[in-house]
DNA sequence: AAATTTTCCGTGTTCGTACACGAATTGAAA
DNA sequence: TTTCAATTCGTGTACGAACACGGAAAATTT
C-alpha cells in the first residue's frame, strides 16, 4: 500500500508551511521565486495529485455547468437521452460541488436557441455543454463564449469553425459507410437500394449529408453494381410511396433501404403496409423504431449512444475544469449495431 | 441551490449532539430507544444521505477488494482486458479508501486456481471478484466464501449453483443466436455453414455449448434450409482442413463460418490460405482477430466488453459494500458487433 | 535613521464525518 | 451502602485541502 502524497508531505520536505505550498499550487499570493521553484520541483518529483475529496470538501465555491439542448417534447424522445446522461453524470459530480443550469430551445425555432443562449450568458456559467443545432445562431453564441473565455463542449455534432474544448459525437461519414456495408452484405448483386433523407431543411442538417457521403463512398470503393436511388421527403404520410411512383419505381423491386436519421420508422411503416420486406437500416433507438425492429420490419438500427454523449461530455468538462486534465478534442462514440436479437442487452451508457 | 442535510442539522433538530446521531446512523454505541426512534424519524423525514466524500475522508479504515482471474500471458491477451477495467475502476475508487489485492491463476492448471484461492482466503478481503474458470474448484472456493460471509461477484460467466451477489457477463446463448442471424443474412439460401469449437476441454467451457445452442436455435426457429456442420478442433495447425477432408467437404462449398470463441483467427487464417472467403464470425477483439478483421478475412467479431466487465464488477462491489445499495444480480453486457468499418471507433469501456 | 510599503510565509479555522475518550447516569449484585 | 458494569451521551480531534489573517523580514521611501 503506497501512501498518498499530501500537501503536508511536500511542505515537510521543502521545509516550509502548507500555506506556502498551497500558494504555489494555486498561483495565489506571493512566494519568492527561489522557494517557488524548490517547491515546484518537489511537487513534480513526488508526482503530487491533490485529493479531490478533501479539495472539494474544503472549497466552498461551487462550479456551474450550463447545458443548452433541444427541449425533448413528446414528439421527439431522442433528446431526452442526452439529458438522462447529463443527469446521471451530475448525480456523481454533485458531491464535488458541481452545479447544473439547464436551458432548452425549441428545435423548430432557431430564435429560441438565441434567446436561451442570451439567458445562459447572463448567468455566466463556468462551462457550457451545447448541441450545435442552428448553425448561424450557434456561431454567434460560441463567439460570445470565446470572448468571455467560457469553455464549451459539443454533443451530437462538431461545429468546424469554432473552438470548443472538445466534442462528443459519432462520425456520420463512417456510420453511413457501415450502413452501406450491411446493406451490401444482405442483398443480392445488382439490387435496387434506396437512400432516404427525412428532414425539413436538409441544409441545416449537415450530418445527414455526411452520412450520405459515407454510404455512397462504400459502393464507390467496392465498385458494386447496385442501383442507388436517393429520396428526399419531409415526413408526411405516404410521401415515400408517391415519390417512388413519380420515379416509376415498383416498391417490390427495392431490396435495401437506408434512412439517414431516426425517421426510419416512417419508411419501415410504409413498406410494412405494402407487405414488402426489404432490408432496412436507420438510426436511433426511439420507441417507434424499437417496435419496428422487434417486429422484424427494421433490420438494423445504428445507435449514437446519446445518453453516453451527454454523460461523457459532462465528465470531460469536469476533468478539464476541476481535475485540470488535458482532454481530447475529438471524442467519437462507437457505431453500435442494434438488431432484434441484441437490443434487450443493450446498455445505453 | 438546495443545501445538503448534514449530521449537524439532524442533531440540531433532534436536540442532541452529532455524536448521538452518528451512533444511530451506524448502530454503534448505546442510545436510548426513545431518542433513537426520534432521531431515526428525523433522518427519514429529512431524507438524509451521508456525504461520501467526507465520510471516506474521515474514516481511516480501508476496504479491500480481491480479484481472482486468469493470468494474462502473452499467449492470451484476452484476460488483460478485464484486468484493465479493474484497474480503471480502482483508479476512481482508491480515493474512497478502497484497496485491491490481486491473485492470478494459470488457465491450464486448475490446481493453481485452488492454491490462489487459498491465499485469497487467508488474506480475508472484504469482497471478491472472480472469474469462475474451473467449475469444481470454483464451487469449493465460493462455499468457503459463503461460510466466511465474504460477498463475491463473477465476471465472464455465471456459476448457477452458487450465491454471488451478482455476475457481469454476456449472454452466450443470445450471442450465438445473433451470430446465426448475421450468417443467415449474409449467405444465400441452402448454404453450407460451419460451426467450429476450438477448445481443449469442451466440457469445461459450458458457455461455448450455450453459444452453439443459441446458434442452432436460430436456424430451427427460422426453419432455414442451410446445412450446418459442426467441427471440434483443439487448435493445432491445419486441423480444420483435415477435418473437412475427412467429412468429404470441399472448403470451397463453405459459405459461412461461426467460431464459438476468440480462436476464430485460426479458421480465418485457414481459409485465407486457401484463398476462399466465406462469411466468418467469431468472438473477441484480440490482436490476431483484429488484424484479420481489418484484412477482410473476418466479417464480424462479437465483443464481450471484457474491460467493461471488470470495470463494472468493481463498481458493483463498491455500490454494494460502500454505498450499501442493492445491486442487480444479473448484469448482462451488450452483444456488440464489430466490423472492419466501426472498429476504429470502438470504446471498450 | 525612522517610517512605510512590499514581499514572503506561518497559523488557525473550516468543510462533514468517524471515532476515541471520558463523564454521567442507571441498575443490579454483593 | 458499596462496588462494578452497563448504558447513555458530549467533546475533541483527525482526515486533506482551501483560504483568510496577520506577523516578520526585506525593500523602499521619507
Amino acid at each position: 500500500m503506497r501512501k498518498n502524497i499530501r500537501i503536508k508531505d511536500i511542505a515537510l520536505k521543502a521545509g516550509v508551511s502548507i500555506g506556502t505550498v498551497d500558494r504555489v499550487l494555486h498561483k495565489r499570493g506571493e512566494v519568492s521565486t527561489k522557494t517557488k521553484t524548490r517547491i515546484q520541483q518537489i511537487i513534480d518529483e513526488l508526482d503530487y495529485r491533490p485529493n479531490l475529496l478533501a479539495s472539494s470538501l474544503a472549497s466552498k465555491k461551487s462550479i456551474v455547468f450550463a447545458t443548452l439542448m433541444p427541449r425533448s417534447s413528446s414528439l421527439d424522445t431522442y433528446w431526452s437521452k442526452p439529458q438522462n446522461g447529463v443527469e446521471k453524470a451530475m448525480g456523481q459530480l454533485r458531491a464535488y460541488g458541481v452545479k447544473l443550469q439547464q436551458y432548452f430551445f425549441d428545435m423548430d425555432d432557431s430564435r429560441s436557441f438565441s434567446s436561451q443562449g442570451e439567458k445562459l450568458l447572463l448567468d455566466a456559467p463556468d462551462a457550457v455543454l451545447l448541441a450545435p443545432w442552428a448553425k448561424r445562431e450557434a456561431l454567434r453564441l460560441t463567439k460570445q463564449l470565446d470572448e468571455r473565455e467560457i469553455p464549451y463542449i459539443y454533443i451530437d455534432a462538431n461545429l468546424e469553425e469554432t473552438n470548443p474544448i472538445g466534442f462528443v459525437a459519432q462520425s456520420p461519414f463512417d456510420s453511413g459507410f457501415l450502413a452501406a456495408k450491411l446493406i451490401d452484405w444482405g442483398v443480392k448483386e445488382r439490387s435496387l437500394i434506396l437512400l432516404i433523407h427525412v428532414a425539413k431543411e436538409l441544409d441545416n442538417a449537415s450530418h445527414l449529408i455526411k452520412r450520405e457521403r459515407g454510404f455512397m463512398r462504400y459502393f464507390e470503393e467496392m465498385k458494386s453494381h447496385h442501383r442507388i436511388v436517393k429520396l428526399e421527403v419531409s415526413g408526411k404520410e405516404d410521401e415515400i410511396n408517391s415519390h417512388l411512383n413519380k420515379l416509376g419505381i415498383d416498391p417490390c423491386d427495392v431490396s435495401g433501404v437506408f434512412v439517414t436519421n431516426s425517421k426510419v420508422h416512417l419508411a419501415a411503416a410504409c413498406f410494412k403496409a405494402l407487405c414488402i420486406t426489404p432490408k432496412i437500416i436507420g438510426y436511433d433507438l426511439i420507441p417507434q423504431n424499437i417496435a419496428l425492429l422487434k417486429d422484424g420490419k427494421i433490420d438494423f438500427l445504428i445507435c449514437q449512444k446519446p445518453e453516453l454523449q451527454g454523460y461523457r461530455a459532462i465528465h470531460l468538462l469536469f476533468d478539464s475544469l476541476v481535475k485540470k486534465e488535458i482532454i481530447k478534442r475529438e471524442n467519437y462514440t462507437s457505431i453500435d449495431l442494434i438488431t432484434k436479437e441484441n437490443i434487450d442487452f443493450y446498455n445505453s451508457i
